[in-house]
DNA sequence: GTTCACGGAAACAGATCTGTCTCCTTTATG
DNA sequence: CATAAAGGAGACAGATCTGTTTCCGTGAAC
């Protein structure tokens, strides 16, 4: 196995034990024992755990946002029904069995400092999800994206903890789907008011 | 000061430190120096730190479920205007210089053993929240009101999550009451349409 | 084949964690 | 006042944590 080999899937590993048990509650010990590499390797990669913390968030979101917008895009075409199925992609997501909420939030929860590295990524992933459901709706023909796009935005957040906590977890997303379409024909008919000769 | 009085004010400090800096990174020594009383003390009223915490979630459920529906209460009395302060009263909450997030939302992240006490607690939080909205909608004379309430909760706990992240905690809470906003409208329009007559 | 960087296993240091125990003082109650 | 329970301070045990180091084996490049 390759040097880099190494690397990944020690981050991969990472990436799995905190999205289940947490960071703080996660030792490099657990790491390395589940990824079969020694703790020397480890710091060789790394300068300590919070840089393997660090490492898993930024690799993490750059697979989670492309496997979610492939998803989208997979099962939809048209932007408005892409931004649709933002929400059925999501309810398959909390029904996997390997679903512990977003690691994002997770991660929020567990680092307050405010600033730090952590957190900054944390905030980025955030707003490169928003800003694709952005881009979604300006496709569709709406002007003044931004508004929309954050109330959606809130919708999937709101969707993610609800199913972390309860045991119907796709019941969630379909709520946040039904809601999102409810807003989405608002800010159209919103927009459509405004050449009223169009409708 | 009596023994009551000191287990109260050690599970309010312990609320305080658990809701900044999460669950696993408080120790019981950080509690005890904050709560100015012996480790003996502590290991008096609770066998645990688990059961500590399950204390503490147990108060601050029933503490904040209190103060959020008084300042509810307070700000409005017509139930349709109570549901849209609820997030006038979020983004007070929001701007508060000691919010972390939902305790709660912040618990389910560190703790993913399911059906453990923690979990169970804190999924009965949630619902209680839920149920206190749905409540208000059947009082603004809405049927089948859980679908609505349901929607309304999903955009609160977006909004916590978001104001968690981001820098301008107020705005989400801002989204979030006019996204609900034009729920409620779509719900009693959708509540007319059945009779048209009364429109 | 020799060299040399890399990796594994594990000891180790030092800090911190939860939880217990001892010793002594305070406090409440009869 | 006397007695008993409770609290404070802190030592202590034992586990676990992060991070370093040692020793030894391996494998690839030259």
């Amino acid at each position: 196995m390759k040097q880099s080999e190494r690397r990944e899937h020690l981050i991969d590993t990472a990436i799995t034990l905190f999205s289940k048990n947490g960071f703080h509650a996660t030792g490099v010990d657990t790491i390395i024992a589940a990824a079969g590499i020694s703790k020397k390797t480890l710091y060789r990669h790394f300068r300590s755990k919070d840089e393997l913390i660090l490492a898993a968030l930024r690799k993490y979101s750059g697979q989670f946002r492309n496997g979610f917008m492939r998803d989208v895009e997979w099962r939809a075409t048209a932007p408005r029904e892409r931004i649709l199925a933002i929400f059925d992609v999501a309810h398959d997501w909390f029904e996997d069995k390997s679903f512990y909420g977003c690691m994002y939030i997770n991660a929020i929860g567990e680092f307050s400092a405010p600033n730090t590295p952590i957190r900054i990524v944390c905030k980025e992933f955030k707003t490169l999800m928003r800003s694709y459901m952005e881009q979604l709706i300006r496709d569709m023909g709406i002007d003044n994206a931004e508004p929309l796009s954050e109330e959606l935005a809130l919708l999937l957040e709101g969707a993610i903890v609800t199913a972390q906590v309860s045991e119907n977890k796709g019941h969630a997303a379909t709520v946040a789907k039904s809601a999102a379409q409810a807003l989405i024909e608002k800010a159209e008919k919103g927009h459509s008011q405004i050449m009223p000769s169009e409708a």
